[in-house]
RNA sequence: GGUGGGGUUCCCGAGUGGUCAAAGGGAACAGACUGUAAAUCUGUCGGCGUAGCCUUCGAAGGUUCAAAUCCUUCCCCCACCA
Protein backbone atom coordinates (compact mmCIF):
# COMPACT_ATOMS: atom_id res chain seq x y z
CA UNK A 1 0.00 0.00 0.00
CA UNK A 2 1.13 3.81 -1.08
CA UNK A 3 2.61 5.83 1.84
CA UNK A 4 -0.45 8.42 3.42
CA UNK A 5 -0.28 11.57 2.61
CA UNK A 6 -0.11 11.92 6.58
CA UNK A 7 3.06 9.93 6.79
CA UNK A 8 4.30 11.84 3.63
CA UNK A 9 3.88 15.09 4.97
CA UNK A 10 5.14 14.36 8.47
CA UNK A 11 7.89 13.00 6.42
CA UNK A 12 8.49 16.29 4.77
CA UNK A 13 8.24 18.63 8.53
CA UNK A 14 4.91 19.93 6.75
CA UNK A 15 3.11 19.08 9.93
CA UNK A 16 4.06 21.38 12.83
CA UNK A 17 5.16 19.94 15.91
CA UNK A 18 4.64 21.47 19.31
CA UNK A 19 5.71 20.63 22.94
CA UNK A 20 3.49 19.14 25.25
CA UNK A 21 4.67 17.83 28.55
CA UNK A 22 7.98 17.57 27.84
CA UNK A 23 7.20 15.30 24.81
CA UNK A 24 7.37 16.31 21.01
CA UNK A 25 3.76 15.82 19.34
CA UNK A 26 2.30 16.50 16.19
CA UNK A 27 -0.08 19.78 15.43
CA UNK A 28 -2.98 17.68 14.73
CA UNK A 29 -6.62 17.98 16.24
CA UNK A 30 -6.77 14.23 16.89
CA UNK A 31 -4.26 12.39 15.19
CA UNK A 32 -6.11 8.91 15.41
CA UNK A 33 -8.81 10.34 13.35
CA UNK A 34 -6.90 12.06 10.83
CA UNK A 35 -5.00 8.85 9.77
CA UNK A 36 -8.27 6.64 10.08
CA UNK A 37 -10.29 9.08 7.31
CA UNK A 38 -7.10 9.92 5.53
CA UNK A 39 -6.34 6.26 4.60
CA UNK A 40 -10.08 4.68 4.42
CA UNK A 41 -11.78 7.54 2.47
CA UNK A 42 -12.05 10.74 -0.10
CA UNK A 43 -11.84 13.42 1.92
CA UNK A 44 -11.61 17.36 1.63
CA UNK A 45 -9.17 19.60 2.99
CA UNK A 46 -9.60 23.53 2.85
CA UNK A 47 -6.44 26.28 3.61
CA UNK A 48 -7.42 30.07 3.44
CA UNK A 49 -5.87 32.47 0.95
CA UNK A 50 -5.31 36.29 1.54
CA UNK A 51 -6.81 37.68 -1.94
CA UNK A 52 -5.63 41.20 -1.24
CA UNK A 53 -2.34 40.69 -3.87
CA UNK A 54 -2.40 40.03 -7.37
CA UNK A 55 -0.25 37.13 -7.25
CA UNK A 56 0.89 34.72 -4.84
CA UNK A 57 4.25 34.61 -3.56
CA UNK A 58 6.58 31.64 -2.33
CA UNK A 59 5.75 32.42 1.61
CA UNK A 60 2.32 30.71 0.22
CA UNK A 61 4.37 27.78 -1.34
CA UNK A 62 4.03 25.56 2.09
CA UNK A 63 -0.14 25.82 2.15
CA UNK A 64 0.09 25.28 -1.84
CA UNK A 65 2.49 22.37 -1.68
CA UNK A 66 0.31 20.77 1.57
CA UNK A 67 -2.92 21.04 -0.70
CA UNK A 68 -0.66 19.23 -3.73
CA UNK A 69 0.05 16.27 -1.41
CA UNK A 70 -3.42 16.11 -0.58
CA UNK A 71 -4.55 15.86 -4.08
CA UNK A 72 -1.79 13.48 -5.29
CA UNK A 73 -3.28 10.97 -2.71
CA UNK A 74 -6.64 11.18 -4.11
CA UNK A 75 -8.40 14.07 -1.98
CA UNK A 76 -9.91 17.41 -2.88
CA UNK A 77 -8.59 20.77 -2.19
CA UNK A 78 -10.44 23.73 -1.11
CA UNK A 79 -9.35 26.55 -1.34
CA UNK A 80 -10.70 29.71 0.47
CA UNK A 81 -9.89 32.73 -0.55
CA UNK A 82 -10.80 35.84 2.26
CA UNK A 83 -12.67 38.24 0.48
CA UNK A 84 -14.68 38.90 3.68
CA UNK A 85 -12.24 38.29 6.18
CA UNK A 86 -9.26 39.83 4.49
CA UNK A 87 -11.39 43.34 5.13
CA UNK A 88 -10.84 42.61 8.53
CA UNK A 89 -7.16 41.22 9.27
CA UNK A 90 -6.54 38.31 11.45
CA UNK A 91 -4.36 39.49 15.30
CA UNK A 92 -2.57 36.41 14.69
CA UNK A 93 0.71 37.01 13.32
CA UNK A 94 1.00 41.23 12.82
CA UNK A 95 -1.36 43.66 13.35
CA UNK A 96 -1.16 46.14 10.62
CA UNK A 97 -4.34 47.30 9.47
CA UNK A 98 -5.83 46.18 6.34
CA UNK A 99 -7.18 48.03 3.67
CA UNK A 100 -10.56 47.55 2.74
CA UNK A 101 -10.83 45.75 -0.74
CA UNK A 102 -13.45 46.08 -3.24
CA UNK A 103 -15.27 43.38 -5.18
CA UNK A 104 -13.48 43.72 -8.19
CA UNK A 105 -10.29 43.64 -7.11
CA UNK A 106 -10.82 40.36 -5.50
CA UNK A 107 -12.49 38.98 -8.47
CA UNK A 108 -9.32 39.66 -10.30
CA UNK A 109 -6.44 38.36 -7.89
CA UNK A 110 -9.04 35.81 -7.32
CA UNK A 111 -8.58 34.62 -10.82
CA UNK A 112 -4.98 35.12 -10.73
CA UNK A 113 -4.00 32.82 -7.84
CA UNK A 114 -5.64 30.25 -9.35
CA UNK A 115 -3.93 30.19 -12.43
CA UNK A 116 -0.89 30.21 -10.46
CA UNK A 117 -1.99 27.46 -7.96
CA UNK A 118 -2.85 25.33 -11.40
CA UNK A 119 0.50 24.61 -11.69
CA UNK A 120 0.30 23.11 -8.35
CA UNK A 121 -2.93 21.60 -7.83
CA UNK A 122 -5.63 20.34 -10.37
CA UNK A 123 -8.94 22.22 -11.14
CA UNK A 124 -10.06 19.57 -12.97
CA UNK A 125 -10.51 15.57 -13.04
CA UNK A 126 -11.64 13.52 -10.76
CA UNK A 127 -11.01 15.01 -7.43
CA UNK A 128 -10.48 18.64 -8.63
CA UNK A 129 -9.72 21.17 -6.46
CA UNK A 130 -12.04 24.24 -6.04
CA UNK A 131 -12.04 27.66 -5.09
CA UNK A 132 -14.63 29.13 -2.47
CA UNK A 133 -14.59 32.66 -1.51
CA UNK A 134 -16.17 33.22 2.24
CA UNK A 135 -17.35 36.73 1.35
CA UNK A 136 -19.88 34.63 -0.51
CA UNK A 137 -21.74 33.04 2.93
CA UNK A 138 -20.30 35.56 5.36
CA UNK A 139 -21.23 38.47 3.78
CA UNK A 140 -25.49 37.40 3.72
CA UNK A 141 -25.37 36.99 7.50
CA UNK A 142 -26.93 40.45 9.53
CA UNK A 143 -25.21 41.20 12.78
CA UNK A 144 -28.28 39.27 14.38
CA UNK A 145 -28.08 36.29 12.78
CA UNK A 146 -24.74 35.85 13.55
CA UNK A 147 -24.34 37.09 17.12
CA UNK A 148 -27.39 34.03 16.96
CA UNK A 149 -25.76 31.39 14.92
CA UNK A 150 -21.86 31.36 15.98
CA UNK A 151 -21.63 33.82 19.11
CA UNK A 152 -24.11 31.96 21.53
CA UNK A 153 -21.48 29.41 20.76
CA UNK A 154 -18.20 30.75 22.27
CA UNK A 155 -17.86 31.90 25.58
CA UNK A 156 -15.53 35.47 26.18
CA UNK A 157 -13.77 33.26 28.65
CA UNK A 158 -12.75 30.82 26.01
CA UNK A 159 -11.63 33.20 23.52
CA UNK A 160 -9.20 35.02 25.71
CA UNK A 161 -7.76 32.34 26.63
CA UNK A 162 -6.68 31.98 22.39
CA UNK A 163 -2.89 32.90 22.62
CA UNK A 164 -3.57 35.31 19.86
CA UNK A 165 -5.68 37.26 21.97
CA UNK A 166 -4.14 36.89 25.69
CA UNK A 167 -1.18 37.95 23.61
CA UNK A 168 -2.67 40.84 22.15
CA UNK A 169 -4.41 41.89 25.97
CA UNK A 170 -1.15 41.41 28.27
CA UNK A 171 0.50 43.97 25.64
CA UNK A 172 -0.12 47.21 26.91
CA UNK A 173 1.53 49.03 23.97
CA UNK A 174 -1.15 47.28 21.26
CA UNK A 175 -4.61 46.27 22.31
CA UNK A 176 -6.79 43.98 20.64
CA UNK A 177 -10.10 46.35 18.65
CA UNK A 178 -13.57 44.06 18.96
CA UNK A 179 -13.46 43.57 15.07
CA UNK A 180 -10.04 41.89 15.55
CA UNK A 181 -11.21 39.97 18.36
CA UNK A 182 -14.15 38.86 16.29
CA UNK A 183 -11.54 37.33 13.52
CA UNK A 184 -11.97 33.51 15.21
CA UNK A 185 -15.33 33.54 15.25
CA UNK A 186 -15.48 34.18 11.53
CA UNK A 187 -12.32 31.55 10.72
CA UNK A 188 -14.39 28.99 12.82
CA UNK A 189 -17.92 29.47 10.75
CA UNK A 190 -16.13 29.26 7.79
CA UNK A 191 -14.76 26.11 8.71
CA UNK A 192 -18.62 25.08 9.61
CA UNK A 193 -19.61 26.48 6.42
CA UNK A 194 -17.37 24.38 4.57
CA UNK A 195 -18.13 21.31 6.71
CA UNK A 196 -21.72 21.38 6.36
CA UNK A 197 -22.15 22.38 2.70
CA UNK A 198 -18.78 20.86 1.15
CA UNK A 199 -18.02 17.87 3.47
CA UNK A 200 -14.56 18.96 4.40
CA UNK A 201 -13.47 17.72 6.59
CA UNK A 202 -10.02 19.38 7.39
CA UNK A 203 -8.67 22.61 7.89
CA UNK A 204 -5.09 23.42 7.56
CA UNK A 205 -3.22 26.73 8.18
CA UNK A 206 -0.03 28.04 10.08
CA UNK A 207 0.84 27.27 13.48
CA UNK A 208 -0.06 30.62 14.30
CA UNK A 209 -3.78 29.41 13.11
CA UNK A 210 -4.21 26.51 15.90
CA UNK A 211 -6.50 28.98 17.81
CA UNK A 212 -8.72 30.00 14.88
CA UNK A 213 -8.84 26.51 13.87
CA UNK A 214 -9.70 24.73 16.77
CA UNK A 215 -12.27 27.42 17.56
CA UNK A 216 -13.77 26.06 13.92
CA UNK A 217 -13.45 22.49 15.70
CA UNK A 218 -15.51 23.37 18.28
CA UNK A 219 -18.22 25.00 16.98
CA UNK A 220 -18.49 22.26 14.52
CA UNK A 221 -18.75 19.91 17.06
CA UNK A 222 -21.48 22.35 18.70
CA UNK A 223 -23.64 22.70 16.26
CA UNK A 224 -23.45 19.08 14.99
CA UNK A 225 -21.89 16.74 17.09
CA UNK A 226 -19.73 15.77 14.57
CA UNK A 227 -15.74 15.45 14.70
CA UNK A 228 -13.24 17.73 12.08
CA UNK A 229 -10.16 17.71 12.19
CA UNK A 230 -7.69 20.66 11.83
CA UNK A 231 -3.58 20.46 10.95
CA UNK A 232 -1.02 22.51 10.88
CA UNK A 233 2.21 23.34 8.90
CA UNK A 234 5.48 25.00 11.03
CA UNK A 235 5.70 28.82 9.78
CA UNK A 236 8.95 28.86 7.33
CA UNK A 237 11.89 31.18 9.07
CA UNK A 238 15.59 30.66 7.69
CA UNK A 239 19.10 29.22 9.31
CA UNK A 240 20.33 32.38 10.09
CA UNK A 241 17.15 34.14 11.03
CA UNK A 242 16.21 36.19 8.17
CA UNK A 243 12.41 36.56 7.02
CA UNK A 244 11.81 33.70 4.34
CA UNK A 245 10.76 35.02 0.75
CA UNK A 246 12.33 38.04 0.21
CA UNK A 247 15.41 39.29 -1.56
CA UNK A 248 16.68 42.68 -1.22
CA UNK A 249 13.41 43.42 0.67
CA UNK A 250 11.00 42.27 -1.97
CA UNK A 251 9.02 39.81 -2.04
CA UNK A 252 9.68 36.69 -4.57
CA UNK A 253 5.98 36.50 -6.51
CA UNK A 254 5.21 33.26 -8.10
CA UNK A 255 4.07 35.97 -11.03
CA UNK A 256 7.01 35.81 -13.63
CA UNK A 257 5.80 40.14 -14.50
CA UNK A 258 6.48 40.58 -10.88
CA UNK A 259 9.40 38.09 -10.58
CA UNK A 260 11.58 37.06 -13.28
CA UNK A 261 12.22 33.44 -13.53
CA UNK A 262 15.48 34.00 -12.99
CA UNK A 263 15.34 36.10 -10.03
CA UNK A 264 13.26 33.65 -9.14
CA UNK A 265 15.51 30.60 -9.74
CA UNK A 266 18.33 33.07 -8.04
CA UNK A 267 16.52 33.34 -4.80
CA UNK A 268 16.35 29.40 -4.83
CA UNK A 269 19.87 28.92 -5.75
CA UNK A 270 21.02 31.34 -3.39
CA UNK A 271 19.83 29.20 -0.10
CA UNK A 272 21.63 28.77 2.72
CA UNK A 273 23.15 24.90 3.49
CA UNK A 274 21.28 24.94 6.68
CA UNK A 275 18.01 25.38 4.85
CA UNK A 276 18.26 23.60 2.02
CA UNK A 277 17.36 19.87 3.10
CA UNK A 278 14.24 21.27 4.51
CA UNK A 279 13.48 23.35 1.70
CA UNK A 280 13.76 20.18 -0.92
CA UNK A 281 10.99 18.41 1.43
CA UNK A 282 8.42 21.77 1.63
CA UNK A 283 9.07 22.84 -2.02
CA UNK A 284 9.57 19.99 -4.24
CA UNK A 285 8.34 16.50 -5.14
CA UNK A 286 11.33 14.75 -4.77
CA UNK A 287 11.03 11.83 -2.72
CA UNK A 288 12.16 12.27 0.67
CA UNK A 289 14.64 8.79 -0.30
CA UNK A 290 16.14 11.14 -2.72
CA UNK A 291 16.22 14.20 -0.83
CA UNK A 292 19.09 11.84 1.69
CA UNK A 293 20.84 11.33 -1.48
CA UNK A 294 20.71 14.27 -2.94
CA UNK A 295 22.08 16.53 0.54
CA UNK A 296 24.48 13.32 1.26
CA UNK A 297 26.63 14.01 -1.72
CA UNK A 298 26.08 17.88 -0.90
CA UNK A 299 27.86 17.55 2.22
CA UNK A 300 30.91 16.14 0.00
CA UNK A 301 30.92 18.52 -2.35
CA UNK A 302 29.39 21.68 -0.69
CA UNK A 303 31.26 24.08 -3.33
CA UNK A 304 29.36 22.38 -5.95
CA UNK A 305 25.93 23.56 -4.99
CA UNK A 306 24.34 20.76 -6.02
CA UNK A 307 21.38 20.78 -3.66
CA UNK A 308 20.33 24.07 -4.20
CA UNK A 309 20.84 23.66 -7.97
CA UNK A 310 18.44 21.03 -7.23
CA UNK A 311 16.38 22.80 -5.66
CA UNK A 312 15.96 25.92 -7.45
CA UNK A 313 15.45 23.70 -10.60
CA UNK A 314 12.61 21.79 -9.22
CA UNK A 315 10.53 24.48 -7.94
CA UNK A 316 11.18 26.83 -11.26
CA UNK A 317 10.44 24.39 -13.04
CA UNK A 318 7.01 23.96 -11.51
CA UNK A 319 6.12 27.35 -11.20
CA UNK A 320 7.72 29.12 -14.43
CA UNK A 321 7.51 25.56 -16.75
CA UNK A 322 10.45 24.04 -18.07
CA UNK A 323 10.93 27.07 -20.54
CA UNK A 324 11.23 29.32 -17.35
CA UNK A 325 13.75 26.87 -16.08
CA UNK A 326 15.61 27.35 -19.49
CA UNK A 327 15.94 31.26 -19.52
CA UNK A 328 17.05 30.79 -16.22
CA UNK A 329 19.51 28.41 -16.26
CA UNK A 330 21.16 30.41 -19.63
CA UNK A 331 20.81 34.06 -18.10
CA UNK A 332 23.18 32.24 -14.99
CA UNK A 333 25.39 30.80 -16.73
CA UNK A 334 26.27 33.42 -18.91
CA UNK A 335 26.27 36.05 -15.43
CA UNK A 336 28.09 33.66 -13.10
CA UNK A 337 30.42 31.85 -15.54
CA UNK A 338 32.09 33.53 -18.56
CA UNK A 339 32.62 37.37 -19.68
CA UNK A 340 30.31 39.20 -21.92
CA UNK A 341 32.79 39.39 -24.97
CA UNK A 342 31.65 38.79 -28.22
CA UNK A 343 27.95 38.54 -27.57
CA UNK A 344 25.53 40.05 -29.78
CA UNK A 345 22.43 42.22 -29.23
CA UNK A 346 20.64 39.16 -30.14
CA UNK A 347 21.92 36.91 -27.52
CA UNK A 348 22.30 39.31 -24.67
CA UNK A 349 18.59 39.85 -24.98
CA UNK A 350 17.87 36.31 -25.56
CA UNK A 351 19.82 35.66 -22.18
CA UNK A 352 18.84 38.34 -19.98
CA UNK A 353 15.35 39.17 -21.20
CA UNK A 354 14.42 38.61 -17.08
CA UNK A 355 16.97 41.05 -16.09
CA UNK A 356 15.54 44.42 -15.35
CA UNK A 357 16.22 46.66 -18.05
CA UNK A 358 16.25 51.00 -19.30
CA UNK A 359 15.99 52.33 -22.14
CA UNK A 360 18.26 55.22 -23.27
CA UNK A 361 19.42 57.34 -26.32
CA UNK A 362 22.47 56.95 -28.29
CA UNK A 363 23.07 60.16 -28.80
CA UNK A 364 23.20 60.91 -25.58
CA UNK A 365 25.68 58.33 -25.14
CA UNK A 366 27.79 58.92 -27.96
CA UNK A 367 27.79 62.45 -26.54
CA UNK A 368 29.53 60.97 -22.90
CA UNK A 369 27.43 59.69 -19.46
CA UNK A 370 28.65 59.83 -16.37
CA UNK A 371 28.21 56.54 -14.54
CA UNK A 372 26.50 58.12 -11.36
CA UNK A 373 24.00 59.94 -13.35
CA UNK A 374 23.88 56.51 -15.62
CA UNK A 375 23.62 54.50 -12.05
CA UNK A 376 20.79 57.21 -10.55
CA UNK A 377 18.97 57.39 -14.13
CA UNK A 378 18.13 53.44 -13.97
CA UNK A 379 17.31 53.22 -10.07
CA UNK A 380 19.85 51.25 -9.86
CA UNK A 381 20.87 53.62 -6.90
CA UNK A 382 18.27 56.04 -4.97
CA UNK A 383 20.97 58.74 -5.42
CA UNK A 384 24.01 60.03 -7.28
CA UNK A 385 25.26 60.21 -3.29
CA UNK A 386 24.63 56.61 -3.57
CA UNK A 387 26.20 55.44 -6.52
CA UNK A 388 29.47 57.94 -5.71
CA UNK A 389 29.66 56.15 -2.69
CA UNK A 390 28.94 52.39 -4.45
CA UNK A 391 31.60 53.06 -6.60
CA UNK A 392 34.33 54.13 -4.12
CA UNK A 393 33.31 51.15 -2.08
CA UNK A 394 34.36 48.84 -5.34
CA UNK A 395 30.78 47.82 -5.73
CA UNK A 396 30.18 48.83 -9.48
CA UNK A 397 30.82 46.14 -12.39
CA UNK A 398 30.54 47.61 -16.33
CA UNK A 399 29.97 44.92 -18.63
CA UNK A 400 31.42 42.81 -15.61
CA UNK A 401 34.52 44.57 -14.96
CA UNK A 402 34.84 45.96 -11.96
CA UNK A 403 34.80 49.79 -12.23
CA UNK A 404 37.60 52.25 -9.82
CA UNK A 405 36.79 55.89 -11.12
CA UNK A 406 34.14 56.85 -9.69
CA UNK A 407 33.93 60.16 -12.15
CA UNK A 408 34.17 57.10 -15.25
CA UNK A 409 32.55 58.49 -17.97
CA UNK A 410 30.47 56.27 -20.44
CA UNK A 411 30.43 56.34 -24.31
CA UNK A 412 29.49 54.08 -27.47
CA UNK A 413 32.90 52.70 -26.69
CA UNK A 414 31.35 50.86 -23.46
CA UNK A 415 28.84 49.33 -25.15
CA UNK A 416 29.03 45.01 -24.67
CA UNK A 417 27.48 44.45 -27.93
CA UNK A 418 25.55 46.51 -30.83
CA UNK A 419 23.49 48.94 -28.32
CA UNK A 420 23.77 47.07 -24.60
CA UNK A 421 25.50 48.01 -21.68
CA UNK A 422 25.23 45.49 -18.58
CA UNK A 423 25.86 47.42 -15.45
CA UNK A 424 26.20 45.16 -12.28
CA UNK A 425 26.06 45.97 -8.38
CA UNK A 426 27.40 43.91 -6.15
CA UNK A 427 28.38 40.11 -7.24
CA UNK A 428 23.76 39.66 -8.15
CA UNK A 429 22.42 42.65 -9.18
CA UNK A 430 22.09 43.38 -12.96
CA UNK A 431 20.73 45.54 -14.82
CA UNK A 432 21.13 46.45 -18.79
CA UNK A 433 21.11 49.41 -20.25
CA UNK A 434 19.82 49.57 -23.92
CA UNK A 435 20.36 52.34 -26.22
CA UNK A 436 17.86 53.50 -28.81
CA UNK A 437 17.78 56.50 -31.29
C1' G B 1 -15.00 63.27 30.17
C1' G B 2 -10.68 63.48 33.96
C1' U B 3 -5.43 62.40 35.01
C1' G B 4 -0.79 60.94 33.44
C1' G B 5 2.79 59.29 29.53
C1' G B 6 4.02 59.61 24.49
C1' G B 7 4.70 60.85 18.78
C1' U B 8 12.73 61.43 16.62
C1' U B 9 15.80 59.85 10.34
C1' C B 10 13.53 52.05 7.27
C1' C B 11 12.49 49.76 12.53
C1' C B 12 13.69 49.97 17.84
C1' G B 13 15.57 53.84 20.63
C1' A B 14 18.94 58.07 22.98
C1' G B 15 18.76 63.16 22.83
C1' U B 16 15.40 68.76 26.86
C1' G B 17 18.45 75.81 23.71
C1' G B 18 24.12 75.98 20.39
C1' U B 19 29.57 70.93 20.17
C1' C B 20 22.70 67.54 16.13
C1' A B 21 22.04 65.24 9.89
C1' A B 22 20.97 63.92 15.42
C1' A B 23 24.23 58.34 20.28
C1' G B 24 23.44 53.06 20.36
C1' G B 25 21.25 48.62 18.33
C1' G B 26 18.78 46.14 14.30
C1' A B 27 17.76 45.90 9.18
C1' A B 28 19.74 47.14 4.51
C1' C B 29 23.74 47.97 0.83
C1' A B 30 28.95 47.34 -0.63
C1' G B 31 34.03 45.24 0.19
C1' A B 32 37.35 41.15 2.18
C1' C B 33 37.29 35.76 3.11
C1' U B 34 34.54 31.70 0.61
C1' G B 35 31.15 27.93 -2.47
C1' U B 36 26.32 32.94 -6.09
C1' A B 37 26.31 29.48 1.43
C1' A B 38 26.78 30.69 6.67
C1' A B 39 29.75 32.98 10.30
C1' U B 40 33.31 36.84 10.85
C1' C B 41 35.77 41.45 9.85
C1' U B 42 35.64 46.43 7.28
C1' G B 43 33.05 50.47 5.11
C1' U B 44 28.44 53.07 3.92
C1' C B 45 23.73 54.14 5.48
C1' G B 46 18.64 62.27 4.35
C1' G B 47 19.74 65.17 -0.50
C1' C B 48 23.23 67.88 -3.59
C1' G B 49 28.10 68.19 -3.69
C1' U B 50 35.79 69.01 -3.39
C1' A B 51 35.69 72.55 1.15
C1' G B 52 30.41 73.64 1.87
C1' C B 53 25.30 74.07 1.19
C1' C B 54 20.03 72.42 1.42
C1' U B 55 15.76 69.63 3.70
C1' U B 56 14.42 66.61 8.31
C1' C B 57 12.80 65.15 14.70
C1' G B 58 3.47 64.45 14.56
C1' A B 59 1.20 69.61 12.12
C1' A B 60 0.94 74.87 12.04
C1' G B 61 2.44 79.25 14.25
C1' G B 62 5.64 81.96 17.90
C1' U B 63 10.04 83.31 21.29
C1' U B 64 15.48 83.49 20.28
C1' C B 65 21.53 85.54 17.24
C1' A B 66 20.40 80.07 17.56
C1' A B 67 15.04 75.12 18.58
C1' A B 68 14.34 67.96 17.93
C1' U B 69 14.87 70.66 22.54
C1' C B 70 11.09 76.65 25.17
C1' C B 71 5.74 78.78 24.36
C1' U B 72 0.65 78.50 21.85
C1' U B 73 -2.96 75.91 19.15
C1' C B 74 -4.22 71.54 16.67
C1' C B 75 -3.89 66.15 15.18
C1' C B 76 -2.80 61.16 16.65
C1' C B 77 -1.37 57.00 20.11
C1' C B 78 -1.22 54.67 24.99
C1' A B 79 -2.25 53.77 30.26
C1' C B 80 -5.19 54.56 34.57
C1' C B 81 -9.79 56.49 36.53
C1' A B 82 -15.02 57.64 35.62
Amino acid sequence: MAKSVFDELNDRGLINKVDRDGKQILAVTNEVAAREALSSRKVSIYIGFDPSATSLHVGNLVPIMTLAHFQRAGHRPIVLVGGATGMIGDPSGRSTERTLLDNDEVDKNVEAIKKQLSRFVSFEGENAAIMVNNADWIGQKSYLEWLRDVGKHFTVNYMIAKESVRSRLEDREQGITYTEFSYMLLQAYDFFHLFTEFDCLIQGGGSDQWGNITAGTDLIRKRTGKEAIGITYPLITTASGEKFGKSAGNAIWLDGDLTSPYSFYQYWINSEDADVERYLKFFSFVPVEDIATICEEHAKDPHKREAQKRLAAEVTRVVHGEEGLQSALRATQVLFGSTLDGLSDKELNEIFKDVPSTDMKMTDLKAGITLIDMLADTGMCKSKGEARRLIKGGGVSVNNNRVEDIELTLTDANLASETMIMLRSGKKRYHLVKFQN
